[in-house]
Order: C-alpha cells, then sequence, then structure tokens
DNA sequence: GATGAATGAGCCTTCATTCAT
DNA sequence: AATGAATGAAGGCTCATTCAT
C-alpha cells in the first residue's frame, strides 16, 4: 500500500519532471529560434542552454522543425490568451480604442522575442505557420473586440462608421510590430533609441492619437 | 604600341567583366539572403545561380559576411536614390503629405526583396549596418523631404505644427514596411491577401487618410 | 480455490500470450534480418510490424543480437524439420538422387527467406551460427538421407562409388542456393527472371540432369 | 619557361595524389562494405584506414552511397577484365571446358572480397547495380566464351549441343561462388573448411568432373 | 511478467573556408 | 586577375539500449 503509494508519487514526480523538461525546452528554443532565426539557430545551443541533452529534442518533438513548430504554436497561443484578457466594454468608444491601442503597444514592447520568431516566421514566408492546425482563425479575438467597439461608436455616433475592424487592427500591429521589429535599423538610421523608455511613452501616445484621429467621426 | 593599347583594351574589357561579375554576384546573394536570411543562405547556392564558382565570392568579398555587407549596402544605396528622386515641393501641403506617403507605400510594394533583407538585419540586430560606413545618417533624406512639407504645411496653417517629421516617417515606414514584411503571417491569420491589387489600393488609400486625418490643423 | 484455480487460467493464459508474442516477434525478426540484413534491420522497425512493443525484444531475447540469434537458430530448426521429412528409399537409386535434388531446389525456391538469412550470416563470417549450441552437426540428416542412396547404389552398380554424400550435398546447395541467393545480380547482368515459373522449371530439371549425369556409373 | 614547367610538374603530382586517394579510398571501402556489409560499413572506419579524411569520401563519391556505388563499379570492372584475358581456343572443346570452369574457380578463390560484395548487393535486392548505367550487359565476356567453345564442340562431336551456354555458366558461376560465400555456414554444418588448400584442390577437380560429365556427347 | 520514458554514443552529411598555384 | 582542389569543424539526426517501476 504504502509501495503502492510511493510509486504513484514518483510516477506523478516524473510526468511533472517530463513537463517541465519539455517546457525549459521549448523556453530555451523560443530565445534562440527568436535571436538567431531558424537556420541560426543550433540544436546543439538550444540543448546546452537546458538542463537535458540534445537527445531529448528529438524525442519530445521529433526534430528541429518540430521544436520550431511547438515554439511558434506555444508563442501564438500566448498572445491569444493575452488578448482575451483584453476587455473595453466598460470605456467609451474613444477612449476604449485608445485603450486597446496603447495595450496593444505595451505587449508588443513586453514580448520582444514574440515578435522577433513572427519575423523569422515571415523571411521563411509563414510556411511552418500553415501546417500548425491549431492556428487557423487565431486572429479572430483581437478583431472581434476591435468589432465591438467599433459598432458602439457607430451607434452613438462618435466614432466613423466606414472602417474595418482588421484596418484598425493593421494598423495598430504594424506600429507596434515595427517599434520592435524594425528597432535596430530605424534605430540606426534615425539615430533614435527605440526602447528608451520616454521614446517609448512618446510612441504609444502617438499611436492613441493617430488611431483616434483617424477613427473619430 | 599597338600591343599596348592592345593590352590596354584587353584590361579594360577584363575590368569590365570583373566589374560584371561582381554585379552579377551582388544581384544573387540579395536574392538568396532575402529569401533565406543570413544563415540560410548558402555560398554555393549563390555560387551556382552564377556564372561564376564560389571561389570568386571569397575573392571579390572575402567571404560570406563580405558579401552580405556588399548587399545590404546596395540595397540601401539605391534606396536611397530613389527616395531623392522624390518631389513634393509643387503640391499643396496636405496634398504633398499624402503623396509621398503614396509613394513610399508603392515603393514597399515595389521592393520586397529590399524589405526582407532588412528584415533580415533586424533579426540580427542591425549589427552588419552599422559597420557599414557609408550608411550612416542614411535617413536624412527622406526625413528632410518630409521636414520641409511640415514646415510649409505649419507656415499656412494647414497642417499642425507639433509633430515631428521622423514620427511621421516612422508612421509611414511602420504601415509599408508591414505589408510586405509580415503579409505571409498577417495574411494567413486573417485570410487577406495582402499583395492583391485591390486589396493593395485600399490600403493606400488608407494610409494616405490616416496620415493625412493625423497631420491636419 | 476458486482464486487458485482462477489465476492458474489467468497464469496460463498469460503464458500463452507471452508464447505468441515471442513467435510474433521472431516470425517478423526473420522477415526484416532476411530482407535487410544485420546492420540494416532495425529494431524499432521490427517492434513496429508487431503489435507488442520495443521493450519487449529486450525482455524476451536481451537485445538485438540475441533476437537474431534467435532467429537463426528457428530458421535453421524448420529447415532439418523439412529435411527430415524427405523420403527415398522407395525409388531406385538414379530416381531418388534426381528426387531429392528436386525437392532441395523446390525447397530453396519456396523458402528465400532462409537463404536471404544464411547469406547475412556468412556476410559476418558465421560468428553467430556457431554461438547457437543446439545448430551444432544439424547437416546430418540431408546428407546421411544421399549417403543411404549413394550406398545403395554402388551396392546395385547403378552408381559411382567413389564419390563422398557431402560433394554431393554442396553440388545440389550451390545450385539451388545461388537461385535465391544471387537471383538479384544474375538476373540483372544476364537478363533472366530466375523466379519465373518457365525458367525455374527448366532449371530443376537441369539440376537433375547434372547430378544424375554426374553419379551414374 | 622553368616556373611553368615547375607547376606543370606540380600540377600533375597533385592530380596523381588525387587519383591515389581516390584508389586507396576505393580499396579500402572495397575491402570494409564486403566485410561488413552496406549498413554495417561506416564511413568514419573507411576513412581512417586511410591516409584522407572523411570529409573527401563526400568529395569524391558524393557520400557512402556513391562510394558503395563506385566500389561496384570497380568491383565488376575488374571481373570483366580478368574474364577477358581467358582464352580456351587453343584447347579441344573438352579440355576448354574443364579449363574455363578451374580458371572460373580460382578467381573466385582468389576475390573472396568481390563475392562477398556481390553477396551484400543480393541482400539489397541489387537495387544498386541497377543503377549503374556502365554495368549493363557486363556479362557477355564470361558467356560468349563458352559459346565459342560449345560451338566448336557441337561442331567436331564431341559436346551436347543441346545446352545453352548461360546455363552452363549458372552452374560454374553457383558452384563457385557457394566456395566462398557460404564457406562459414556450410563449413560450419558439416565440419569442412572449404578454404584449406587440399579441400579447394578437389573441389576444383569436382567441378571440372561435373561440368565436363555434363557435357559431353 | 510487463512496460513507458529516457538516453549515450555514434552516424552520415554539409557548412564556409583556405591552399597552391 | 582568376581558379580548381582540398578541408576542419560542426551540424542535424538515429541507433540500440537501460532506467525505474
Amino acid at each position: 500500500m504504502v509501495d503502492t503509494q510511493h510509486s504513484a508519487e514518483k510516477s506523478e514526480e516524473r510526468l511533472r519532471d517530463a513537463e517541465r523538461t519539455r517546457a525549459e525546452l521549448l523556453e530555451v528554443a523560443t530565445e534562440v529560434f527568436s535571436e538567431q532565426g531558424y537556420s541560426g539557430a543550433r540544436v546543439d545551443e538550444i540543448a546546452e542552454r537546458t538542463r537535458t541533452t540534445k537527445r531529448m529534442i528529438y524525442y519530445y518533438f521529433g526534430g528541429k522543425e518540430g521544436l520550431y513548430l511547438a515554439v511558434l504554436e506555444a508563442a501564438y497561443r500566448r498572445i491569444r490568451e493575452a488578448e482575451q484578457g483584453l476587455h473595453a466594454d466598460h470605456l467609451a468608444p474613444v477612449d476604449a480604442v485608445r485603450r486597446i491601442a496603447e495595450l496593444t503597444f505595451d505587449h508588443h514592447h513586453d514580448h520582444p522575442g514574440f515578435i522577433r520568431l513572427v519575423s523569422v516566421e515571415n523571411i521563411h514566408n509563414g510556411q511552418h505557420l500553415g501546417k500548425v492546425e491549431s492556428l487557423r482563425d487565431l486572429g479572430t479575438p483581437a478583431v472581434s473586440l476591435l468589432d465591438d467597439v467599433l459598432a458602439r461608436g457607430r451607434a452613438s455616433g462618435e466614432l466613423r462608421g466606414d472602417v474595418d475592424a482588421v484596418d484598425v487592427h493593421m494598423l495598430i500591429s504594424s506600429y507596434c510590430v515595427f517599434q520592435v521589429a524594425n528597432a535596430a535599423t530605424f534605430g540606426f538610421l534615425f539615430g533614435r533609441d527605440m526602447l528608451a523608455p520616454d521614446v517609448r511613452e512618446r510612441h504609444r501616445r502617438i499611436l492613441g492619437d493617430i488611431v483616434v484621429g483617424w477613427l473619430s467621426a
């Protein structure tokens, strides 16, 4: 009896270890892939930054591509969860729009690894993304939130009614992604440190101004 | 005398050949680097798509990195030349602003290879860009053009006076770069073909609206 | 009592399951080893073609080599049993000799897997065969049958008396093994399909002719 | 002038080195493949037994399979050359037939590596052999020699006229290949050392007897 | 008796680069 | 100026096997 309980515990413990190993691998891989790109990333390096061995990458993910796919999926999933945490129904339409823009802005700044990963994936023409079934219509949450706000604004007459939510989302995304994804080259060419707190703060406000300016009736 | 002339001709011919070889390598390398990224690009593949051999890459550019640097420099130089061709002083400030936005938009759409190259460079934190002396303050032309227009607009009262030209440039760049650089992932997630002519046309108009909306007094 | 009976039944059932599992592994392994050779055979593949797991190979046979040894032993044992089924004492010596040759011929054609296995073992210099105690003087049955016929023939004056039974067996074996073991290369080089029914039939008759021709007084 | 000559010499020297390296690789690979089979052979081991490095295998042969193909081709080519050295037109048909059998016998005994290679290739169903264009109708020489002798014998009435040369070749090949290819297992099962000089001598004579016995009118 | 999880060692291959005229 | 031959170092992956119940 004691033994049974004991092995049950041990078994659970191992499962937890397995899960932890998988998670660690995923975390490190996210870093490495976003730092070096897909081809630049080295399976050896990923393993070395971990407590496990390279062998486990093949055991858990089947190979380098499988690991990359898993990284991609996990990253997008995290984003979706964050987006689902957004709420703006308690705010007036104009404020809500600014709020969404600003929170999206912050979210991008706070997750540069994800943004870089998206860049990497785009370099490869999104060929991997298409393979991950679970990522089909992942875009919906963010857009439907905007959709609601735009509808409220149109009803109240505070926001113009001829703008598509996806277009608004694209404007916000463009601006936010650029901050992070092109920080290096834009910063170099125009001598502007995109990540400096005061710069970030100004850019954040500007984005709000632009979006509100565009959508206000 | 005849001989001298003869060898002078031969020498010139050779130089022209050399120049052609260099140019061909550069052209092919631009393609390959922008398609596969820095690490993903294969020196062998670049050479194979050329009439020369791999050895010439080392002869002319010193190595893979040297070739990439040369590609980067040539690409940025071409962009600058294009920007210097922009003229808007014959237009009213509001029209000029829209014009600049739209031409920038077209320019990005028409040079996806360059945009991808910039993405690649950002993946590597712009570490190569910084090495190319000749690219210091390459940003100036585009911004000074905007600066002029903003000044004219402020003077005439048609444009607001509290906006920085670099911020305007960043807004335009963000939007335009996103169109090309993130076409794959955004297209996948929102089922929108960013390169389709009608979509492109709508996005182009929207950008103009946003910029004009933001800057109008 | 009921319980004891119950567990006895269960135990038997389990043994039967165990035997079935062992047998299945052996059967599949015979196929795989004869198709791919010793090194070419994959423990994973053998297990996958089975209802059990790879782990069982280690449980029942100790490892890849143990499994191979078991395959070898089982294969040779089956052959011996087949040879013991041969009877020729009711035939006249000359007919008996032809009969043995033809039956051996058929047996080889009908068990290509075994012949291939022998090839595999020879590639490895018979190093495994020597380890299987139970296979010592496995050759006896076939040869002693020939011995009897040769003795009868010598006595009756129908067969020459200066030929060793092992030499006869070797001639027959050579010819029969070659049909199967070298079908691919010989067939390729001479454009002859060794396994086609009519070719097989002719070869069979030729073998009989050769053996009878050699041994006839 | 001196320099030119000097570099011409050096260049030739290098080519000779290259040729030697290639040849050495081929020789060692022939050994290793025939000893361990295709899958069992290790690229590392082949390289280690050489003065060059593993890298050269890829440089010269493209990979493991390319090396194996080259080994196969070279081996068969050598055999063909040996067969073309056979001459029997100065002997009476019966003697010629025995001569061919005996020389073939010796040739097999003296080139066990080749025989083993053929076994290896048959384990893989001759799938590589078929890829080597240059080995199409390689069988011809040996058979046409036999064809001539058989024709002479038929004309003189010394040999029977109803036997196909390929069938004769197959008989001889079967017997000779078996000596070498199955030496291990046959030797083990019947306690006979196939490679012992006296055994070899007896087998040689027996083959001659069998062939002559079969073909004599 | 039976098993899922984990793994060390080694495999084949490819990369960017240099040698030697 | 131009080049064919050669190569060291590392890369991704797969093998048979053992651990720990």
